[in-house]
DNA sequence: AAATCATGTAACATATGAAGTTACATGAAA
DNA sequence: TTTCATGTAACTTCATATGTTACATGATTT
């Protein structure tokens, strides 16, 4: 299966907006995410859907952050990008007529939807806020493991 | 993402098998997944290299489960089809020299993580004889709601 | 107002991987 | 020795996420 990366490319590219007070074009945000321009207009599009991010035409146009970071979630990128299939695995056929197939597929979908909302509430537990904090904390470690390498010589 | 479906469709039949005396031929297997004899045989060597399975060659040949239907899980299923990749969301790149991005990694990862844990713990916790005996409870209710059909006329 | 820059989007192309198919080898039973 | 069944490699098909091209629309600059 190939996997859907649009959640993952998509958290990347708004977090590096988030950080620049500018509008920041689709050339740019593809060029950050090693995609073409069109990909991120497709994907931003529904972002803009749900009144996540503002897209503005012409001369200094682009995209921004249109809503505070502390006020989303991964959950809602997730619904943004379209809620795309989150298992790989599924069922040969959806409505069997087979007993036993229908067994089979009722302890899998229970299975599959405990874990399916337990993904939910994680991705409802992390605000774009908190990926931001994230991200600085990761600039800072490393900052200190680079002064740390210097202090060594 | 096209649906790995191999893991639903060898349960299917392996209950099927287990409920016949006799080996079941690999085309016999096909016909009720819909499917190619060929890709029985696949699937069906992963569950034979666990001992889940035996298989003979030539005449009153074929599949034969090898272990108490008790004695097995789903999870022993999964496993035995190669452990296929359970999301169909997956990252841009695995390992990004971006700090924003390995913060988003991170954090998809954690869910992600968590959700695949407790998938497993399900399938753990289903036998196929579990399985089996929910496909008799499908057979009695439906056998019920038959009679219940000749009732009301 | 004309040129430029940016998004909006349809239509088409590419790539990946699961599943299906063909072909033939191996081995067991009749 | 014929028949039946698995074992497996190689190839084809199909779905679909992603990438690309082309052109329309609208905003800004000159």
């Amino acid at each position: 299966m190939k996997r859907d990366s649009k959640l993952s490319g998509i958290l990347h590219v708004v977090l590096h907006m988030a950080s620049l007070d500018t509008p920041v074009t689709s050339e740019k945000l593809a060029a950050m995410m090693g995609t073409n321009p069109v990909v991120v207009r497709r994907i931003m599009a529904g972002l803009r859907e749900r009144g996540l991010v503002h897209s503005e035409k012409g001369h200094g146009g682009g995209w921004t952050i249109a809503r505070d970071l502390e006020d989303f979630t991964m959950a809602d990128v997730y619904a943004a990008v379209g809620a795309p299939e989150i298992f790989a695995l599924g069922h040969r056929s959806e409505q069997p007529l087979c007993l036993v197939e229908q067994a089979v597929n009722a302890a899998l979908d229970d299975a599959f939807a405990e874990a399916e909302a337990l993904l939910m509430s994680r991705f409802a537990g992390v605000t774009l806020g908190a990926l931001a904090a994230d991200f600085r904390q990761r600039l800072k470690t490393r900052h200190q493991s680079v002064e740390e390498q210097h202090h060594d010589l």
